[in-house]
DNA sequence: AGCGTTCCCGAAAACGTTCCCGACGATTTT
DNA sequence: AAAATCGTCGGGAACGTTTTCGGGAACGCT
């Protein structure tokens, strides 16, 4: 239908060369004021729209930057995207998004995809499980340059944006135990919830975890550290259940993540528990949902925006200079103090 | 870097003509077995990748279909890309995704974008302002299919796939004035927080709210309708601030949408007023939060996976075949009545 | 008048693929 | 034995662009 006006067309019609068409778009120096004019007002009057895919076949450049993130119903990552999009769109770039569901095929897939549409770059967030490392490094050997965000492969050779996930887990717990310290409580029992062992970052919280209790002179109980299957609010809630059940109530609690504390603190509530009086809640990585809970949540937040920036950022680099050497940006986070943990918050909500 | 290969060069690695190598890669019949074979296991070894952008120019199909979305920060529309992913991957084709932050510049970018990568359909919820309605036409008019889902564009002749929006606004407030009036209270005073006045939906749940207060024989207050500059849980809070300020308070509350009926609800709360007891509340456009406020929030629940999969469908069809005429799909929403609203739903919780 | 410049433009190759057409030997049919 | 068919392959055009190269016209200069 309607089949698509070619330079060919324009030329035709304007008794010009196709040559000279594709110069008056282009804006070249050496075509004549009133052609270009003539052929921009005919494009126009043709709804003309260049074929991409022959621009791209003869120049060595698509312009398209490629995304894979494991999943975006979280705002997580679409927060991330946000910005991403924003810096390579100021510089002309265009950014095709894929999501994969936590599944290493379709990362795989998607990889793939990218890889054929010949994107100059990728950035990625690696999915919970099965790593697909072997074709992260064939991308980067073909040429192609690839920055890992948030969630890295080690044992891969690329820049990458991430942050101290040992660190901010120790300070959580360290402010959990001086909060409860505070109430009176010289020896508290804090307990984790941890994230699946597929998730590397849930081996680096529980270390800061242990090690903010070892420091303050605290065991590591193993009776207190949870292993949740998924990330999810259900199974937060159906793991202080089992706790409750099992008449193990600690002094405070420390989620991998925002769902896996909210589910908690709710059962909590529930049961009659008060919070934070009875027990100090605490979660990580900032969620949307942290503030809507009462009393709102304690958590650690990522700065999204700065690590959609700098992962686009350190991509660029390695765009416009192939042979920039890797680098790895460690970014802060914020430790904020809600009334979850804090009785002294309470008032302020 | 390390140039991509192409047909040619298994071709001559063969020793054979580069005809026979695309038939062979396409598993075409007239191709020796043998061949095929060695052609496979070249190709494997010099990992070699097909030039999507030289196979699409003499195709002419490029199997990409191309989203249009306002954001995708609040899951809303992420779960609807997933059912979309879902359904196109399983034809074979590549999703790209779009996002234009409300803008509607960006929204046409987005689309120009599409139509130059030869977009094979376009699926599309359209900004909140400033419509667009002369490029979706310009698009259909060029052959590209289009289907708008959840938010359309009226006077644009496309498949659809949208709520009832005034039907269930209806049904919400009808709910409510049920539920006050079972607590004795035969004249309730039910307030609306409304929507942005370009957001077309706005006027549509402000029409379910009004015609079914006039339903009940309630006066329709305009002291009581609430006009919000933005749909946010900090635009709820300051607005029902505001009233209570003017001593202003409602029986009920019925949101545009989710945010800003938990944003109103937190303000009451903290003032001192007990939901539902003294006054219920009721948002719209189900989210993730209602089942972590508390009590938890009553809402009208669109069925957001079938939303993304017939809007997928109706597109597949168009894509199919052009000539099938332009369907509107109207989807039921679900009521969800929790204990925001109504108290016999507390002891749930 | 001759020369060099500058300005504008056209011809044609190239990008990597698909596909039509024809060629060739081998096999089967008449 | 000649003709038709079959199986396999190569040559080359085509897709819509960009870009290199070269050439003609107009101009100013000696």
């Amino acid at each position: 239908m309607a089949q698509n006006k070619t330079i060919k067309d324009i030329a035709r019609a304007l008794g010009i060369s196709k040559s000279t068409v594709s110069r008056a778009l282009a804006d070249r120096f050496d075509v004549k004021p009133e052609t270009k004019k003539a052929v921009l007002e005919m494009a126009e009057k043709m709804h003309y729209r260049p074929n991409l895919f022959a621009q791209n076949l003869i120049k060595r450049r698509t312009k398209i930057i490629g995304v894979v993130v494991p999943e975006f119903i979280n705002s997580f990552f679409a927060r991330i995207i946000i910005q991403i999009q924003r810096v390579f769109e100021r510089e002309g770039f265009h950014v095709l998004i894929t999501q994969c569901n936590e599944s290493a095929e379709a990362e795989r897939r998607n990889l793939q995809l990218l890889e054929e549409s010949m994107a100059e770059g990728i950035l990625i967030s690696v999915t919970e499980k099965g790593r697909n490392t072997d074709y992260y490094r064939a991308l980067i050997d073909s040429g192609i340059p690839l920055v890992f965000f948030n969630r890295a492969s080690a044992d891969v050779a690329a820049s990458r944006v991430v942050i101290d996930d040992y660190k901010w887990a120790f300070f959580a717990v360290e402010h959990l135990i001086a909060v409860r310290r505070e109430m009176g409580q010289p020896m508290p029992r804090i307990m984790h919830f941890q994230g699946p062992s597929e998730i590397e970052l849930a081996g680096l919280r529980y270390r800061g975890y242990a090690d903010a209790l070892r420091k303050h002179g605290l065991p590591v109980d193993s009776s207190l550290v949870v292993r949740c299957e998924s990330i999810t609010r259900e199974e937060g809630a159906r793991m202080m259940e089992r706790c409750i059940a099992q008449e193990l109530i600690p002094d405070a609690l420390f989620g991998f993540n925002d769902p896996l504390a909210i589910g908690a603190m709710k059962v909590l509530k529930r049961k009659g528990f008060r919070i934070p009086q009875q027990v100090s809640v605490m979660g990580f990585t900032e969620s949307q949902s942290a503030l809507i809970t009462e009393p709102m949540l304690s958590s650690v937040a990522q700065p999204l925006d700065r690590m959609g920036e700098t992962a686009a950022q350190l991509l660029l680099e390695k765009i416009q200079h192939p042979a920039a050497e890797n680098r790895t940006v460690v970014l802060e986070g914020v430790l904020n103090i809600r009334g979850s943990s804090d009785p002294k918050m309470l008032e302020n909500e």
